[in-house]
RNA sequence: GCAGUGAGGGACGUCUGAUCGCAGCAGUAGCUGAGGAAAGUCCGGGCACCACAGGGCAUAGUGCCAGUUAACGACUGGGCGCGUAAGGCGACGGCAAGUGCAACAGAAAGGAAACCGUUAUAGGUAUCAUCUAUAAGUUAUAGAUGAUACCUAUAAUAAGGGUGAAACGGUGUGGUAAGAGCACACCAGUACCGCUGGUAACAGGGGUAGCUAGGUAAACCCCACUUGGUGCAAGGUCCGAACGUCUGGGUUGACCCGACCUUAAGGCAAAGAAGACCGCUCGAGCCUCCUGGCGACAGGAGGCCCAGAUAGAUGAUCAGAACCCGCAAGGGUACAGAACCCGGCUUAUAGCCCUCCUGCAGCG
């Protein structure tokens, strides 16, 4: 599954207005569009520390979305032609710095899932 | 041998395998995939575009000498200063051009003057000595001269004033009213002129002169040299949205001009939004050896290809090894992530290795 990234100022600021799910390490918001594929940004703030540190919290959280990707089944609202096809923004929290992959991988789908974007 | 919160250096800074995932390359199998600082962005280049006849000013920087280098404010070697020395540190041209600045203490912080002090002269006062006069009898008073002390004025002086980071050369002799480079000898320093060694900075030694010139230039400043700006989001190619214009088509109209409409009709011009590609990684490249050089480094031979992402690829899980801590279970393995590319500097850094040093213990 292909997975773009989101570019560009308008895509960030639409997402404002999305379906948000929230859990103890990070946040997410998603909107369905007509693309035909997912696109995602995760935003690591320099809260979190240094560059080495918000580099392993995002590439965490992505191979954490891909795992997830790989087995869930969508909402109705996700989908478009029977494809996925959605904007995802992730932000992580300042103590994602403290939490192991699998912490991650488990706050990510509970927050997906209260996003009510899979089930 | 052990220890060290001692010094210096390291082209040391975890390793191996499996599975899943990501990026690049490849027809496939597959191969490759962060650092010594990738960091800070403090200097210097390459490269790119813009500006530019030449010169000057300004701004900013550099500042002992020679070398290395593409270049530098870096590096190497040397000199000088500080230090007993090993060694370390030094923006290390000029304050005997000008201007400015200096807490506290101190008489005074830059004008060599004031003050204290010293000395001479004059005046006054006191005391003493001598002489004279008067009065009286072994004394008193007055005057004169001299000496000493104190006070005042004028002149001379910078020897002395002990404070300070720093006080207008030092020591001695002569000299003088007292003193003073005032004169002389030696020493230190300065300027100039030769000599010797050195490419040079500079070092050694000689002569002459004058008599001394405080500190501070990462204070202004003076002198010499260097210095255009912006940074790969540079810049370029493809492609080409909206806006323009012309032709066409339509409406109005008897027709023409005109006006309005039309964008899934076409042309021209321009546009830099979005996107794709180039720039982009083979380079002042890396490794080994040889030659030259004290060295920085240079030359040669052979071998090698070693990230190129673009909101940004390195992650997850498991097994094992190494080192450290702990009796054990177990825990720990730093600083830190490429963003056009190189050369430096600076800062961060657990542990490991090498050389030297120190301590303790043992042996000879």
């Amino acid at each position: 599954m292909l997975l773009g990234s989101l570019k560009g100022d308008y895509a960030f600021r639409r997402l404002q207005k999305g379906q948000a799910g929230y859990s103890k390490y990070l946040s997410v918001r998603w909107r369905g569009d007509q693309e035909g594929r997912i696109r995602v940004g995760i935003i690591v703030t320099k809260k979190l520390g240094k560059a080495v540190k918000r580099n392993l919290v995002r590439r965490r959280l992505l191979e954490a979305l891909r795992a997830l990707l790989r087995e869930v089944n969508f909402m109705q609202g996700a989908l478009f032609k029977k494809m996925p096809s959605f904007s995802l923004l992730i932000i992580a929290r300042p103590e994602a710095v403290q939490a192991t992959y699998k912490e991650l991988e488990q706050s990510l789908r509970h927050a997906l899932i209260r996003a009510k974007l899979i089930q």
